[in-house]
DNA sequence: TCAATATCGAGAAATATTTCTCGATATTAA
DNA sequence: TTAATATCGAGAAATATTTCTCGATATTGA
């Protein structure tokens, strides 16, 4: 309607395609770890208990072409991937907030794998600044904005307390940068052009709590079949029509009470 | 078609409003605390950037009615969604690998409030059984699945090496654990009654990644309009039609590159 | 009291995403 | 060589989700 597209590659990417990519990149990796030289949409999907189709329409967002009866070949899938998903411009990131979420993300030396590369540190706790965390010594906030424009850094992650979140992130943006991962509970005010991916672990837990409070009502209030039937598995957190229904049809398998005692107390400390 | 719905309450969730609702249970307790007593959805639509429609649909899923011309009571609200999202029954978790991010998850008593409360903690190493961390003792591995049964623990956190995973997976179901929040980046083999929910940085990651090399993409290719066109901004990382429109749009506001002195040099260490 | 208005609720329409279908093609095995 | 088959790619169909529309209603202020 009123939408310009300017550029043919900057075609929408579907949000779920967008979290399931990444899955197939690890997946992947790991068959090349097992020497397999050509993948097709069914073993990936069998993985992951996906649609070939759909896995075939998310590897298509990447460019990449495959071979009819063979699939394709797993090294250039990884590439193609990692080409899309931005892994391969190394991103060096700033990191706001050494309390212990901060520290766990500074000594996860993994996520350079995926292209993160957590340069430096800061915290505003004067007993803080001047310690090493992982390696890495934490400097002081007011350094931020300067070294963050002299290095041209692009993405801020931020792990401080909610409280302090908004004047970090302005803190970051003055200093040129304009991607942030966010890991406290708040949302940030921020201008059109920023990027934020809040981290909510708060969503994630709804999202496990639903499902298992719905289990729990659908026990209590659907008797009549008394075995489990169907369950999103591993496939969770997708969206994914058939994953969709089988949630509405799931069924938790409690421990059965049977399989205790008469005697046997619930203990709680 | 082949599909059985057994109750009406267990009318699919999209899972898009599973992730939504848990962010307006966040604000409404913000509203609540500045003493708001009713709400709209144009309020909460506004806070979010999201179409008051969909909030109203989002609100329905939890079985609240509201007034016209007024909206919802705060509290009901806030009532409803927590019981709609199992906040209500607080679900007693067992944790698995007190390393860097389960010492963060320990530690982070805020989880309570929504539901979750981490009440024993296992490890494999014997150099921290016994140890404490944030007030929780750290007990041997093999005395889980004896304690998850009698304690009736339905969730379990993992927080091991991926390799790992696996292992502890088994154990906790052996235990009638059924519900699993994963932060190992694996995938874990479970039955389909299990529910499992990943915690996977590295997918989120991925998709901040791959937004910011779409942006850097976008501004190579696309220079004719220079200023900065849409973004997602914090709705960011929830399928929403226009916001996706607005990422595809979405230009990176880069450092500018004349805000430098021309001897500026671009540190790295 | 009564008109103006904001908002709800519900159903329709639009859009996005997933799943189906089918023709083309590369590999395998007879 | 040829038939059987698994898989790709592309477009159509089905399904899910979001957005629009409209009638009903509670509140506000003239
Ligand atoms: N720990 C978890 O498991 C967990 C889970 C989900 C979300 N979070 C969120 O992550 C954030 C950090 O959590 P945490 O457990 O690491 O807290 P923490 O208290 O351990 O660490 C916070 C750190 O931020 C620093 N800080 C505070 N204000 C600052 C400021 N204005 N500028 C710079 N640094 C500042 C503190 O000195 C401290 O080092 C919080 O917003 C929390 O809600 C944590
Ligand atoms: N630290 C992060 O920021 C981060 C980010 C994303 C994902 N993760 C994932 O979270 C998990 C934990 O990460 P971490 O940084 O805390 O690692 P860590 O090495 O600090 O801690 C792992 C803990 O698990 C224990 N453990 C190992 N094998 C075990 C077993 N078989 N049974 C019981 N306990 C066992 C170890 O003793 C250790 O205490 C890993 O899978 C990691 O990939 C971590």
């Amino acid at each position: 309607m009123k939408r310009l597209i300017f550029d043919a590659r900057l075609k929408s990417v579907p949000e779920p395609t967008l979290r399931r990519l990444p899955m197939y990149y690890r997946y992947l990796k790991e068959l090349q770890k097992e020497h397999w030289s050509s993948v097709s949409c069914t073993n990936i999907g069998e993985e992951f208990r996906f649609e070939p189709t759909q896995v075939r329409k998310d590897l298509e967002m990447t460019g990449i072409v495959g071979k009819p009866r063979v699939g394709y070949p797993v090294a250039a899938l990884i590439a193609a991937i990692k080409q899309f998903l931005g892994f391969n411009n190394v991103n060096e990131a700033f990191l706001v907030g050494a309390g212990s979420m901060g520290s766990a993300l500074i000594g996860y030396n993994k996520f350079q794998e995926y292209g993160l590369n957590i340069v430096q540190v800061f915290d505003n706790d004067p007993s803080k600044i001047g310690k090493q965390v992982h390696g890495k010594t934490i400097l002081a906030l007011d350094k931020l904005p300067e070294m963050a424009r002299q290095m041209r850094i692009l993405i801020g992650i931020i792990a401080v307390p909610a409280a302090a979140a908004q004047d970090v992130t302005d803190l970051m943006l003055s200093g040129g940068i304009c991607a942030l991962w966010n890991f406290a509970p708040a949302r940030l005010q921020v201008p059109d052009s920023i990027i934020v991916h809040n981290e909510d672990l708060y969503c994630s837990l709804a999202s496990l709590s639903q499902k298992v409070a719905q289990a729990l009502r659908s026990r209590e209030k659907v008797e009549p079949s008394p075995l489990p039937v169907q369950a999103t598995g591993k496939e969770d957190n997708l969206t994914n029509a058939r994953g969709v229904y089988a949630q509405t049809q799931n069924k938790l398998r409690l421990p059965d009470l049977d399989d205790r005692m008469p005697g046997d107390e619930v203990l709680r400390n």
